[in-house]
DNA sequence: CCTACCGATCGGTAGG
DNA sequence: CCTACCGATCGGTAGG
């Protein structure tokens, strides 16, 4: 096993305890006993705690880039490119809810440089979605409205499913995907109902 | 001031520190810090660092139930005591989004019968939103379907508001709670559009 | 509420 | 990759 097999064991440990209990919460030594080594054999492999950290943000933020910058890019109605992307969303989810997870959450941590670059990428990402549903209202394929505030409503929606999704649930991926759709697309409504009491 | 003054700075101060840099990274110090006090001195006042966490967590945990609980319970249809519990949520986050923070996220880092209860108040507080919402099904209000999904993507999308509402922004709490229910309610789709490509 | 301290643990390094 | 260590900081306590 060479040197960069032991950085991806490092980082597949690190993701699993920072998605757990937080970096903060999460020592050196607690990812070396993952990997039945001594604290300090880490730093033969990496330069700092916080470096893991960007390492598994930088690669979960990858991960969900290439699952739909291609396709908000192609062709198709933006109705249906929208579809695809939340599929591509989910699946890079439930394929690995920790990794997703640090991308979400543990990216606080990082400083510096890190931290603006992870902010580019959280800002490019999300402009991915408020596109193409700009792009749906402006072709009326979409009730206009706040298309930053949908964006927002729905990738909040689509992240909640890292915290509770078991690998092996009902629900396969897809299918969950689907189901969130038809939930964003159309509503939950039956009917027009009644009206809240106002205040 | 008394001590009960003290130790309410403590816990805002606290709250407002688990949320922007987690538990686990912020010190006893840094708490006392707030307040211009010593590190030590906290504990004439507390017990331990994860007592104010709990001390935190439950009455978050309460502003939100208080929020919703006797509208769930009260008289209205489903969908009217749905958009109204929303608005209750929304205003709970609005009002305080970093003690809702600490509530939505911090709690995992409670341990036993802390834990526990936590757990507990989740899952009941879940459970509003779900029985009214299984309610509107069976009254053919709500379109059928998987109430419990449809429970956590509705929850999940309001819980991410904690993270970018800035108390004074452009939309009031109401209104943005209920540009929320829209969405939820009725969906963003125009008209029926083209189905995904199939995989 | 402060000073002064406790043992434990932190991230990280030197030298092999 | 280990042993052994660095200074800093951790949560918490004693005694005033």
């Amino acid at each position: 096993m060479d040197g960069h097999q032991r950085l991806h064991q490092i980082e597949q440990a690190a993701g699993r305890l920072f998605a757990e209990r937080t970096y903060a919460g999460t020592s050196v030594r607690d990812i070396a006993r993952e990997l039945d080594l001594q604290g300090g054999s880490l730093y033969a492999h990496i330069s700092s705690k916080e470096e893991v950290l960007w390492r598994i943000v930088e690669r979960a933020g990858r991960e969900f880039h290439d699952a739909v910058s291609s396709i908000a890019a192609g062709t198709g109605s933006a109705v249906d490119r929208l579809h695809r992307m939340i599929r591509g969303h989910v699946g890079v989810i439930t394929t690995d809810p920790r990794l997703a997870t640090v991308f979400l959450h543990e990216w606080k941590h990082l400083e510096g440089g890190w931290r603006e670059k992870v902010l580019g990428m959280r800002d490019a990402y999300e402009g991915y979605f408020r596109d193409v549903i700009s792009e749906g209202m402006d072709e009326s394929e979409i009730a206009s409205g706040d298309a930053a505030l949908s964006t927002r409503f729905l990738l909040s929606a689509l992240n909640g499913i890292a915290l509770w999704y078991q690998t092996g649930g009902q629900l396969a991926p897809d299918e969950l995907a689907d189901a969130c759709w038809s939930l964003f697309q159309s509503g939950m409504l039956l009917s027009s109902a009644s009206a809240p009491n106002g205040h």
